[in-house]
DNA sequence: ACCTAGTTCAAACATCTGTTTAAAATAGCT
DNA sequence: AGCTATTTTAAACAGATGTTTGAACTAGGT
């Protein structure tokens, strides 16, 4: 295994576990058994280093997410707001074929670069992965046509809100489920948990001002 | 104005900006104009101050939003969930009273505390303030009976991510919104636009595993 | 005026941070 | 083998962090 894949590797568990912010370069050279100037010289400093784990998982996810939304925005069927959130299910329960526990750890590092960081990894996405977010709002669209873009726009930011935020912490929501419940609850049943939550959100009436 | 509180009024604008993390002693005290000792003379450590910080709004929050919501679960009548949530408005915006811009500033503070510090200020909401979410879940399950205790600690999560994730971001947000729509937001409208969503969430039919 | 308890202050402390350096080791190629 | 480019290494760097120190200062009470 390349050192470059060996940092990787590490420093995903880590930026996942306790966030970017809170990971050092020590942690993660120590954790990798590389020496700590190896993520400088390969990656040219921290910054980079976090893009180069979330491009990991972005190029992964990107093309089959636009795939099945444009599929959603290319029928001639009106989805409703369920179909459009399972869309993403499928491609993001490859991301466990492609690396172990990848689906959880993605989710966990999305909900941490979100708060970490002063918004740079909404840039990021946003700049890096247009095409993703164009096409979500496409299908929304179609399945819901009476909401707003404005309304549309807050909606969905509560919608990045739930899922973020419920996965960053899915770890320890887990560990309560388990000791409060005897509930030994998958990231795949949390997913299919959140859906309806949020298709519901999104698809909520519309209240006039 | 004494020493004590001019670190608070300066500490808890630096933390709902940059979170807890990502401020230093040396900004909340020269922003204070104090000195830097002062912190460990009147609070004793850092995580002292942030527990000041927070336990200031929560002792104005707490009894407020307790009788608002023990009102709805001793009242005959069956709330709809709608009603539940915006038991929460009155007592969040009368933190407007109590501070200039009081009611956002917590709420960010809350977003912060619930990503940053891996969960720190989520056990001190939890045992500092139990009463809080036993008359919330109650009131819920009032509203909704059908909810299962684990879908409810589900759902309710989920909530508490909307909430805390869009209010830590809600500075940001409020921007876009004002350079892409020339709509200006308050925190206000921001509230009432997130209740009907988080309440068709919670209210969400169930689905069958 | 004096003493005492509380408070402020500049300075230092020890530790951690990301990054850079220059030498050493390794690999690939002819 | 010998040369070259790439990679690894230990060490140092410069700056930031939370905390502690001990002296200076400031009330308040007698």
């Amino acid at each position: 295994m390349s050192t470059k894949n060996k940092i990787l590797d590490a420093a995903e568990l880590l930026f996942a576990d306790k966030g970017f912010n809170g990971t050092s370069l020590r942690e993660i050279t120590s954790s990798a058994g590389v020496n700590l100037a190896a993520v400088n010289y390969h990656f040219g400093s921290k910054k980079e280093l976090i893009k180069a784990v979330m491009s990991r998982y972005m190029n992964e996810l990107a093309p089959k997410l636009e795939l099945a939304l444009s599929v959603i925005v290319h029928s001639d069927d009106k989805p409703n707001l369920d179909e459009v959130f399972f869309a993403f299910v499928e491609p993001l329960l490859y991301l466990n074929e492609f690396k172990v526990n990848g689906t959880s750890i993605f989710l966990q590092l999305l909900g941490r670069g979100y708060t970490d960081s002063q918004g740079f990894l909404r840039w990021f996405l946003t700049t890096q992965y247009p095409n993703v977010f164009t096409h979500f709002t496409k299908a929304v669209h179609k399945a819901y046509p009476e909401l707003t873009t404005q309304e549309m726009f807050w909606r969905l930011h509560f919608t990045m809100g739930t899922i973020v935020f419920t996965m960053s912490s899915s770890d320890a929501l887990m560990d309560i489920s388990r000791n409060d419940f005897n509930n030994d609850v998958s990231i795949e049943t949390l997913i299919n948990k959140v859906i309806p939550y949020v298709a519901a959100g999104v698809g909520a009436p519309i209240i006039a001002e």
